[in-house]
Formats: structure tokens, C-alpha cells, sequence
DNA sequence: ACGTATGTTATCCT
DNA sequence: TAGGATAACATACG
């Protein structure tokens, strides 16, 4: 569920009901970060994913979610793990399990910056090159999981990405030529929105070139290990991708 | 059946 | 005190 792509499916499905900025009817649930009863009777105005976000706007506030490692939703159906937030509409209604609810003031256009949010209209490619000169001695692995870099992307996304680039992960921004920086910020891209077609196709895992895969598809072994800053596991080929030092 | 994990944050260490 | 390790969340998947 958690990456950019997967928060961009869930906002689609709500579209695709058509709800006209539907009132809350009724609230349930055991979120204990939010007044429940401020969101009773409001109007929703529209819903939006940044990044991992999910968010319901609201006209002078927006509750945001995120569904972390375990989170999950479901419409107009229920199950038995312990509910998160249920929002009752007038035909519809929105259950969530095991994510983190907030509301914050004001309206989402002004809360986030909508230009690192990696699958957003807004996103600019340069703004994240600046920021990646702005930080020499990191690993490339821990940047491409920069939540206020690369908004979205994920473990997966990341070793894909990496892989894509043919950049080892262990590879420091002030080592990388500029022109492979735009191409792996290119590729971050560009493989968000692949994730987004293959994960509705229910294909993804299929078209995984290292996440969670035993060769490349060069037929080389693929190292897993838990390296960076973030030790977050590592799925790379050591001979297919190049370690710029 | 069991080990692992698409993520983040608070808290406890050193 | 800065930074690192750890736990917590609760489920699905292979």
C-alpha cells in the first residue's frame, strides 16, 4: 500500500465514485489524534494524495493519512482488524486500518510543497537535482528516500530506480556526473508511474528487475543488504550497476 | 508455518 | 548532545 503510486490508485478509486463533496455523515473508529467530531456534518471538498499521503480536504482544514508499513482501506466493506477511522457518507462509506490520521489547519495547497511530490503535475526535476548537489556526502540509497526530496518513492521505487540507472546505491551524490544524477531523478519518475500502471495491471511483481529477486535480468546473482544511512534492505546488482567513487 | 516487509516516529541508549 | 539503535504499529505474502 504505502508508496506514492499505490496513494495515487486509492485517490483514483474515490474519484471514480463520483461523490459530489459529500457530507460526513457519521464518524467512527478508534483515531485518538483528531477531534471526531470536528469532522462531522463537514463537506469534503476533494481528495488528494502527496507523496504517501492520502488527504481529505476540507474547506479550511485537511485531514491527512498515511498508511505506513501495515495500513490498509477499504470502501463500502468492512474487516475485523481494529478500525482506524470509518467516514460514513451519504451512500458510501471509507474505512481505514492501521494508519496514522492527522488533521492539520488550513488547505492542502498551502501545507505541502506540491513540486517534490513525485507523481504530482507540479514536480520539478530541477528543484530535486539542487537539492541532491546540496547534500555531497550522502549515499544515493538514503536520498531516493528523502521524503523532502523524492515525495512518494519507496524501497521499491528506490532499488528499481537504482537498478534502471545502473548506479550501485552506495554511490555518493558528489561522486555521481550531473548527468547521471538528472537520469536517476529522470528514472525516479518515470518508474513511479510504471509502478502505478503495473500495480493496476496487478502486475508488478512481475516486471521487478531487483526488488526481491534472486539474478538481474542479465542473469547476474543480486546482492541483498541493509547499508545506508537508513539501513533499509538493498536489493542491487554489483555488476551491472556502477560504484562512482 | 514462519520470516519478512512498500514506513515513520518516539524513546531509549551511548 | 547528537546520533544511533530499538520498538511499535498489525497484516499480508510467499
Amino acid at each position: 500500500m504505502p508508496e506514492g503510486p499505490s496513494i495515487v490508485i486509492l485517490t483514483e478509486l474515490i474519484e471514480n465514485l463520483h461523490l459530489h463533496k459529500p457530507e460526513i455523515i457519521e464518524v467512527s473508529g478508534n483515531v485518538t489524534t483528531i477531534d471526531q467530531d470536528r469532522l462531522l456534518h463537514q463537506k469534503i471538498q476533494e481528495f488528494r494524495s502527496f507523496g504517501k499521503r492520502f488527504l481529505i480536504c476540507f474547506k479550511d482544514f485537511t485531514l491527512q493519512i498515511h498508511f505506513m508499513l501495515f495500513g490498509t482501506y477499504l470502501i463500502n466493506d468492512t474487516k475485523k482488524t481494529p478500525l482506524k477511522l470509518g467516514l460514513t457518507l451519504k451512500k458510501d462509506q471509507l474505512n481505514f486500518y492501521t494508519c496514522k490520521v492527522d488533521l492539520l489547519e488550513g488547505k492542502a495547497d498551502s501545507l505541502y510543497d506540491w513540486s517534490i511530490d513525485i507523481m504530482g503535475d507540479e514536480w520539478d526535476s530541477k528543484k530535486a537535482i539542487k537539492k541532491l548537489k546540496e547534500l555531497p556526502d550522502s549515499y544515493i540509497c538514503d536520498l531516493l528516500l528523502d521524503q523532502h526530496i523524492f515525495s512518494g518513492v519507496g524501497n521499491i521505487i528506490k532499488n528499481e530506480v537504482l537498478y534502471r540507472s545502473r548506479i550501485h546505491p552506495l554511490s555518493k551524490i558528489k561522486d555521481l556526473p550531473l548527468a547521471k544524477i538528472k537520469e536517476l531523478v529522470a528514472e525516479a519518475r518515470h518508474y513511479s508511474f510504471d509502478f502505478l500502471k503495473w500495480k493496476k495491471e496487478g502486475t508488478l511483481s512481475k516486471h521487478w528487475e531487483v526488488y526481491n529477486q534472486k539474478v538481474c535480468p542479465k542473469n547476474h546473482p543480486i546482492a541483498k543488504k541493509e547499508i545506508g544511512k537508513t539501513h533499509r534492505q538493498t536489493y542491487y546488482c554489483p555488476a551491472c550497476q556502477k560504484k562512482y567513487n
